[in-house]
RNA sequence: CGGGGCGUAGUAUACCGGUAGUACGUCUGGUUUGGGACCAGAUAGACCGAGUUCGAUUCUCGGCGCCCCGACCA
């Protein structure tokens, strides 16, 4: 693992949050220096801002992975005539498309999903029972042409996605991995620390099932409204909410009670309908021909980040949860200019990084105040400070960023919390 | 897309039909050095275009941009 000396690092954080950002997220991980607004709905990822998605995008991958996933990458840019096919080019029908033209004037589009091509590429890739299941994923940018960008990162014109999709040989098996697939994305936000306000939510079905399902976090900034019932951990979307819905889930309306919430995840079945538009069918143990069932799973990990991010601050900055922190550990140092000091600053962070931590090491020429400032604006879960102080001692003060006081420890100690924590 | 608000420096603001001032920030130097210190110096601004006018940041029109509410959101 490695140590990055702040120093280096180009970005800076900022006192006062820009004039034109409203949201929580959007402030905090802009004075904290992880992202770039470009226009609106549209943001860049500095090096804090990639190595936190970097970190969400590898537990997505893990649990993709986990059931199956194959990582694949398509491309943004879109073919019409495809499109056609399925009748989702008309912007009639989809109105958010970022269309462009080819120099020949050919016209074109920019992907703000992928069952289309994904489905014609797997034409070429299964044509048996035998080649049945499949899961295909990719963590892509996928843009959309939204009337109206909002929220900071969690509704923007270009963002990333992870997309899944199943491919299966009937109804069962496709609900079998459906049922997989919750359970992973169960996983993935309980790995990236909003398990314990993240609901799994009936949501609508469209044409091939009754329901789908989206994980909803509660935060006052999201933009859905859902019914939970605490009890049973569900919650039902408001467009869905209907006696009927409540019925189905044995759950009543007194139980439920309406909470703000953000989308960071979205499942539902495909049935058989880009399959049958596009011809991808294979052949049953018995000869004949049938279309695949499909499936299709996304989540945003820009979304998520910044759902993190507004949903996890207090009113000093940001607080990532160890799995999806930029780095391990900030370390401080206070009178670096010392050589002794900057010694064991330097010394404790290569330790550190060769027990597998990433460190962020403030070997800033700065007063210490706005070291500690800047650390709880940046929100790495734990802090170590080296100072004149505690090298006398051999030791260093370590604190969680949830935390107010710090503890004066051993190098040794420090290390083991570092572990356990 | 309907509705609303707003565009003076990174932020917050002031003044004004005669070409912009303050504070904070930022940068440099110095003194400092455990929760955003002090002193000195510096940097940086009227969204764009057209019109009216001797002269427009100021008035008019058009554009562009940003934010919010709603709608939309496989």
């Amino acid at each position: 693992m490695t140590v990055v000396k702040q120093s280096h690092l180009f970005t800076k954080t900022r006192r006062e949050a820009p004039s034109d950002e409203v949201s929580k997220n959007a402030q905090l991980l802009i004075r904290a220096g992880f992202i770039h607004k470009e226009m609106a709905g549209v943001y860049d990822l500095l090096p804090l801002g990639l190595r936190t998605l970097e970190k969400i995008n590898t537990i997505i991958r893990e649990e993709m992975n986990a059931i199956g996933g194959q990582e694949v990458f398509l491309s943004a840019l879109q073919d019409k005539a495809l499109w056609e096919k399925t009748d989702r080019w008309s912007d009639d029908v989809v109105d958010n498309w970022f269309k462009t033209r080819l120099k020949n004037d050919a016209e074109l589009g920019l992907g703000f999903t992928h069952e289309e091509p994904l489905t014609v590429l797997m034409t070429g890739h299964i044509s048996s029972y035998r080649d049945l299941p499949r899961a295909v994923y990719q963590i892509q940018t996928k843009f959309r042409n939204e009337l109206r960008a909002k929220s900071g990162i969690m509704r923007g014109r270009e963002f990333l996605m992870k997309d899944l999709y199943s491919f299966c040989k009937n109804d069962e098996e496709q609900a079998t991995f459906y049922e997989r697939a919750k359970e992973a994305y169960t996983k993935v936000f309980d790995r990236v620390g909003l398990g314990d306000r993240t609901y799994l939510t009936f949501a609508s079905g469209g044409v091939f099932s009754k329901y789908s399902h989206e994980f909803q976090t509660v935060s006052d900034a999201g933009e859905d409204l859902i019914y939970v019932d605490e009890k049973k951990g569900i919650a039902i979307n408001k467009e869905v909410l209907t006696d009927e819905v409540i019925n189905d889930l044995g759950v009543t309306r007194e139980s439920l009670i309406e909470k703000s919430a953000i989308e960071v995840g979205n499942i539902f079945n495909l049935g058989t309908r880009f399959s049958e538009a596009l011809g991808l069918t294979y052949k049953t143990e018995d000869g004949k021909t049938a279309p695949v069932v499909m499936g299709s799973y996304g989540i945003g990990p820009t979304r998520l980040m910044g759902t993190i991010a507004e949903v996890l601050a207090d009113e000093k900055g940001l607080i990532w949860p160890k799995s999806v922190a930029p780095f391990g550990v900030h370390l401080i140092e206070i009178g670096g200019e010392k050589a002794d000091v900057r010694e064991a600053a330097e010394k404790l962070s290569l330790t550190l990084a060769q027990k597998g931590i990433d460190v962020l090491h403030d070997d800033r020429d700065i007063r210490a105040g706005e070291k500690f400032a800047d650390a709880d604006l940046i929100g790495i879960p734990i802090r170590i400070v080296v100072s004149e102080k505690t090298i006398a001692t051999n030791s260093c003060e370590i604190k969680m960023r949830t935390e107010t006081e710090s503890q004066i420890v051993s190098y040794e100690e420090a290390i083991d919390r570092v572990h356990s924590s």
